[in-house]
DNA sequence: CCTACCGATCGGTAGG
DNA sequence: CCTACCGATCGGTAGG
């Protein structure tokens, strides 16, 4: 997230909470004893606690459009562009965990306009990604599939990083991309 | 779910609000509004709003592991009951969208000994989801890979469903379990 | 960034 | 299953 100063503390922390108990379960009090001032004080800050939610999955959204945005816009074929996407995917995901974990479940809790902005936004991204699978099969290297049905679980697939991911653990953000894209390539099994 | 009676409409009507809105978003008001009842009167059916969630999330959890152990009781092949697991799963969580999101989600806020009970239920299941895809090196069939890797992203792309599935839309829930069989065995790829 | 405070709502209990 | 109620906590504001 691009922000700085005491608004960067407030969404971090506020993303950190709000991953761990939810939008509901998170109060203004609970972000604010995490950076030692009193409840009130935020709100020279934000003007809601809505607004927090705003900033955090509009700028999860705008950074998984951009970094789509870039690997479609540069020549390559279908495959690398795939392996660029997830890369790019699973690193925006692994850097930000708990703003990536609130921009994939707490949405829901945006009330209109945003929420509708919101799902455009999703949209969006879906789409830019349909737009590589059908580049693969015009290449003649992707089977003919069900373009909507395929990106979502291909998404889901990447998504899922974030209930299981540790920073600690053994797999690098770049390996977990690379083994990815070569599960959604190949598959299982051995003979088909 | 198994409940009759009151208890059943309880829980069906706390899955349907804490999908929504969340567990901490979910009052016992909320759901007692639903029942046209008080919210004391919730007390008569159950001890806690948590209870609630246990109800919920602990009945999803043994539904899972009974349907998983049936398939793997009977004698088939790895790629047979690999399609037989993913059809099960598909059926469970899209017969039951609701209680299938509150497991998926919000058993984040269970509390111990509860929160480490249903852990257990789940490795169990993810256990004996590793356990088709050992037998399908086995007979030499499956790929060797990372097998907790490769369940979890198979549970992934399974799970996200529940974001996505609509029981009007155009697809039936064998027709998924089918169609996301086929990927994981064969992928998108059409050369490797 | 704080003190002091608002009305609303929370999970839950007593007693019937 | 209800009325009546408890202490605690909620998001947010006024005023400095």
């Amino acid at each position: 997230m691009e922000f700085t100063g005491r608004k960067a503390d407030i969404f971090r922390e506020a993303a950190r909470l709000m991953r761990a108990n939810g939008y509901a379960g998170t109060s203004m009090r609970d972000i604010a004893s995490a950076l030692s001032i009193e409840a009130a004080s935020l709100y020279n800050h934000v003007a809601s606690k809505e607004d927090i939610l705003k900033e955090i999955c509009f700028s999860m959204g705008d950074a998984f459009n951009r970094a789509l945005q870039e690997v479609n816009d540069i020549y390559f074929n279908a495959e690398e562009r795939l392996g660029m996407a997830v890369r790019a995917h699973i690193r925006l995901l692994t850097e930000n965990l708990d703003a990536g974990h609130v921009f994939l479940h707490e949405w829901r809790h945006l009330g209109d306009p945003a929420l509708s902005q919101f799902k455009k936004l999703r949209d969006d991204y879906e789409a830019a990604f349909r737009n590589i699978l059908r580049s693969g099969e015009d290449e003649g290297v992707f089977h003919e599939v069900d373009h909507k049905f395929a990106v979502l679980t291909i998404l889901s697939s990447l998504n899922w990083v974030v209930e299981w991911y540790r920073p600690d653990g053994g797999m690098s953000p770049d390996e977990i991309a690379e083994r990815l894209s070569r599960f959604i390539l190949t598959g299982l099994s051995k003979q088909h």
